[in-house]
DNA sequence: CAAAAAACATACTAGTTAGTATGTTTTTTG
DNA sequence: CAAAAAACATACTAACTAGTATGTTTTTTG
């Protein structure tokens, strides 16, 4: 049971990249076993059905991304601030594998598919939460090393933090340019310096 | 050729509807035709395809939507920081059309269409571009009569609020509740106040 | 009011979709 | 190494899709 696990992330793969290209509902099946190379016999043989793969994509390969890509970060830092403004910097400047014009995975899944699948929802809030508890902690923790205003409400300012990157990915997709990011990002340190004490 | 053009405005109406709730792609045309109780040849004298029609959507029913809500509660305000609050207040908490499972009917489709779509991306873009041209040339006048301090970078807030809008909608969509706007709103009040000369 | 154009109606088609039925091959295990 | 289970392969189906071909009805206009 070795080239099975493989057969099956090879397939969670090509379709997760298929899916942040052209979308959920748009992409087939047949897309992705094409793609794959794996017949409509090993797909089925993996998962259930699609939503099934969906929701694995997400278990599998977007949680240990997350974790790894934009909650990592932000635990080892030492300065808060400085440490979120990185965090969003390399999301949207540096990294190779987020496109400008194919936006952020997680809030493409979410806008496509939340409304009306509950599977969907609860895989994808789970996702968030995580992000968003951890953005909170950061900023808990510096709070009590004096490096963030004793003031400062710590949910409040993650929710209006991670609302600005995602809504940024949606520029972005209009605009299909990084150059829409740089007016974001200065005005976001701008913000962040108000909240140093 | 009045009775035509009623024709052609409902199945807009009721199309719009469907697809705010299910999504473009999910929306088929049978759909439509079902719920205006019109035929497809009707449908198809008045639209060429399915993305003329939706396009035609954004063109005829967005953007004097846009004009209408988004807008004009702008230009006519006296102090542009408190105004842009209550528009965001009013969109997010007040407005009885917009419903938080659903999120932004614009938003909603820039996500599913920009990425593949050139049509959808030219008139999403002109609609956003509006919006945000109008937001810029507010807190512009705010620099000028005192209200803004003058060192704030319009462009750069501008793109920051709008963000942070489209962004929170995707919160919603996750939460299906309102609340959720709430610790939003009040960071974006803060924020909002750090720019007040 | 009659001819012409506009507006709508019905029946159909070719392609695509998720999913299944029924196999064969490969791997594991006693 | 043989039986059993796991892993994969092929061919098919029923439902749905956007769009069309070919009508009929309604409205406009000279």
């Amino acid at each position: 049971m070795k080239k099975a696990e493989a057969t099956r992330l090879n397939i969670l793969e090509k379709a997760f990249e298929l899916i942040y290209v052209k979308g959920y509902q748009t992409t087939s099946i047949d897309d992705i076993i094409a793609t794959t190379q794996v017949t409509k016999g090993a797909f089925y043989y993996h998962f259930k059905n699609k939503d099934e793969m969906g929701i694995a994509i997400i278990n599998d390969l977007l949680k240990p991304t997350l974790t790894g890509s934009f909650i990592g970060p932000l635990q080892t830092a030492a300065d808060p601030l400085t440490a979120i403004y990185q965090l969003m910097y390399n999301l949207l400047i540096e990294n190779k594998f987020l496109k400008v014009e194919y936006g952020c995975p997680a809030a493409n899944l979410t806008h496509e598919m939340t409304s009306w699948n509950a599977d969907f929802n609860k895989a994808l809030n789970e996702l968030t939460q995580q992000w968003t508890e951890t953005m909170i902690d950061v900023i808990e923790r510096g709070k009590t090393n004096g490096a963030v205003r004793s003031d400062v409400n710590a949910r409040q300012v993650t929710m209006f933090v991670m609302s600005g990157y995602w809504g940024i990915r949606n520029f972005g997709k209009l605009e299909r340019s990084k150059e829409i990011y740089l007016p974001y990002l200065e005005e976001l340190k701008n913000y962040l310096e108000t909240l140093r004490r």
